[in-house]
DNA sequence: CATTTCGTAAACACGT
DNA sequence: GACGTGTTTACGAAAT
């Protein structure tokens, strides 16, 4: 459903993916079965890959200020030689101040100095317009691009602390390490846009790639930090600047590598790389400081500027000093067209990356609100009885335990997309798709029918939406939900239309539909009554006409089954449903409350169904579960092929006498699923 | 692409 | 004969 963010992985598409896979089984799986040790191995991926992300952060970063000082400089130079001679190659001393005013106060453009620029001529108002908003955007750019750093380590510090406990909170650890993976996928996907711009340019002219480029200065992060991918990218990303310069570029890599330097990142990813320090307790606790220029900190450092050599994209003359880099700025990187070109494409780079950023922060929001929703889902993903992460745990417990009205099955506050819900609740956002859509929500969605209904019950029923459930499993739920677990026919249009809205209308439809069900699937048997006749379901044959294998959220089934009990999401649904269906249900209290054994027995029923077929083992050999012995059905369905069935409705959960232990006595949790579904 | 499942329509039988 | 109930066949769409 969520058109998988989590699946894009760029650089590895397989590793990346098998990881995420390994960790969603490690998060989904009870604690009993926890194995420490290749979680180990795979954070240490997971690490690894962060320090990648974080690796391309920072190249965005440093990329920014180049076009940032870049910007600077050329209004700069306008601003104080432009005048005078703007195609002037001699190198005048005078222009070494202002250059260096403006690497040291990075400053929006005022008007008085686009009024300026904008005398000059040299660019068209077109340009300047661009120009201005561009170093606007790179402002917010940048700001944006510190707090996604500053979250990001803080991400690496919270796992690494999570890391020295490991063991103790496995889960709580596994959870970060997917929602980081997520994160750090998401980062490697703004990496693969990078290098897709680049190469779109590269498709324009614009840029052309040099083949024999040596490779590259980066020494400094290759010293065991950058993984191979990532020097690809390096490679990549800075043969593709200037086409002229012979002499080679590959400067931004350098701009990296400064930056990458000032910053503390370098110590933090050998200390990311090596998760036993952690353990060791050799954790140095990092706080995230803030980026900061580089030319705030230091004078003589200028993002053009790194390692003795000139970082102009394009350029690698080298310059002994800051001062001869700065003549050598002046004199070779005056405003002329090439430069201006070559800005022209940093721009583009650059607001390709500000989009870029901005789409997935969008959806990096989009994650944490979905994995946010899903861990305070109560119903449809209940936390197992092993530890879950305690945040979200104490969260879920919160909001599930005041068992909030049906009348709000959604989580009032909460923004969400029907989309990042999950299948479980309806919202009115998503009351207009459901119409025409029909067939295999639940099995699609695997959710219980019961559970769904309960939470949205009071949205079917005013809502003219077609419940997500085919016939056959509707007319289970009448039955099973009415106190006797049989109805008749007629009763089972009144479920019908009491229930759903949609079932208001067309009424020949539906119930010749609703005939139509019970007539062909075993799984509905009629039982001559007294005053005519009723019908009852069949659990083993329902189960049985239920191939569907589990497509949705593998944990959400795991984590069911790894509760035994069903106590939460079994509560959860009961409230809701009894706070619903109070005078229904309750009609029958006297009698051991069969509703609640009703709905519990529903849910495990779907539940089990929509496992059955996972291990497909035997469907058949589902444990001894006491049948009631039914009245005569009338009419023994065709089976062809079991004749044992034939003697009689061995299965029938029905007839007056209802079990009040319904739900204890059939369990089917005899064997456990095979973990190793999909 | 074949098969299965499901929804819909409709014909038919039977009893009231 | 109308109506409700129940069975069956047929067909198309969607999913597998």
């Amino acid at each position: 459903m969520f058109q998988c963010v989590f699946s894009s992985s760029v650089l590895q598409p397989h590793r990346t993916s098998c990881l995420f896979k390994h960790l969603f089984y490690h998060s989904a799986t009870p604690a009993s079965q926890k194995q420490p040790e290749p979680i180990y191995s795979k954070k240490t991926e997971i690490q690894r890959q962060t320090v990648r992300a974080l690796s391309v952060k920072l190249f965005i970063f440093s990329a920014l200020q180049v076009a940032r000082q870049l910007l600077l400089q050329q209004q700069q130079q306008q601003q104080v030689s432009g005048l005078k001679s703007p195609k002037r190659n001699d190198k005048q001393p005078a222009l070494q101040v202002p250059v260096s005013v403006a690497m040291m106060t990075p400053q929006v453009i005022t008007p008085q100095q686009m009024q300026q620029i904008l005398q000059q001529q040299v660019l068209s108002p077109q340009q300047l317009q661009v120009l201005l908003q561009q170093q606007q955007a790179l402002m917010l750019q940048q700001q944006q691009l510190q707090e996604f750093y500053k979250k990001q380590q803080e991400q690496l510090q919270l796992q690494l602390l999570q890391q020295q406990h490991a063991g103790k909170q496995p889960k709580e650890q596994q959870q970060v390490a997917t929602q980081q993976l997520a994160f750090q996928q998401q980062l490697l996907q703004m990496q693969q846009l990078q290098q897709q711009h680049l190469l779109s340019l590269q498709r324009q002219g614009l840029l052309t790639i040099q083949p024999g480029q040596p490779a590259l200065p980066l020494q400094p992060l290759t010293q065991g930090m950058i993984p191979a991918e990532l020097q690809q990218l390096w490679k990549e990303v800075t043969s593709a600047h200037t086409p002229e310069e012979a002499t080679g570029n590959n400067h931004s890599s350098l701009d990296l590598t400064t930056t990458c330097v000032s910053s503390s990142a370098p110590s933090k990813t050998s200390l990311i790389m090596n998760p036993h320090a952690s353990t060791n307790g050799q954790l140095s606790v990092h706080t995230p400081k803030r980026e900061s220029l580089p030319n705030e900190e230091h004078p003589h450092s200028h993002p053009l500027y790194g390692h003795g050599v000139c970082k102009w994209p394009g350029c690698e003359a080298v310059c002994e000093d800051f001062q001869s880099f700065l003549k050598h700025l002046n004199s070779e990187h005056a405003l002329d067209d090439r430069s201006t070109a070559q800005c022209r494409v940093q721009m583009q780079v650059v607001q390709q990356l500000e989009l870029q950023l901005a789409k997935d922060k969008e959806r990096l929001q989009a994650m944490m609100t979905h994995l946010h929703v899903k861990s305070t889902e109560p119903k449809t993903a209940p936390q197992p009885l092993n530890l879950v992460s305690s945040v979200t745990l104490s969260k879920s417990a919160s909001e599930a335990s005041p068992q909030s009205l049906p009348h709000t099955p959604t989580t009032p506050t909460a923004p969400i997309t029907p989309v990042t819900q999950g299948p479980s609740v309806i919202t009115t956002t998503s009351m207009h798709t459901v119409g025409p859509i029909r067939r295999r929500y639940s099995d699609k969605y695997n959710v219980p029918i019961s559970s769904d209904i309960a939470q949205n019950q009071e949205f079917y029923k005013n809502a003219e939406v077609r419940p997500p459930f085919t016939y056959a499993s509707l007319i289970r739920q009448a039955i099973l939900e009415s106190p006797e677990k049989q109805l008749t026919l007629n009763e089972i249009y009144n479920w019908f239309t009491r229930m759903f809205a949609y079932f208001r209308r067309n009424a020949a439809t539906w119930k010749n539909a609703v005939r139509h069900n019970l007539s062909l699937h075993k799984c509905f048997v009629r039982v001559e009554n007294v005053k005519g006749a009723v019908w009852t379901v069949d659990e083993v044959e329902f189960q049985k006409r239920r191939p569907q294998k589990i497509s949705g959220n593998p944990s959400l089934i795991k984590n069911m089954q790894s509760s035994h009990a069903y106590c939460t999401p079994l509560n959860a649904a009961l409230q809701a449903s009894m706070a619903e269906n109070s005078i229904p249900l309750y009609t029958t209290a006297s009698m051991g409350n069969p509703s609640l054994g009703t709905l519990a027995s529903a849910m495990r029923e779907e539940l089990n169904g929509a496992m059955e077929h996972t291990n497909s083992n035997e469907s058949d050999s589902s444990p001894g579960r006491s049948p009631l012995q039914a009245a005569h059905p009338v009419h023994v369905k065709e089976e062809p092929l079991d004749p044992e069935e034939a003697e009689g409705p061995l299965s029938l959960v029905t007839t007056a006498n209802h079990s009040p232990d319904f739900d204890q006595d059939r369990d089917y949790e005899d064997e456990p699923v095979n973990e190793d579904m999909e």
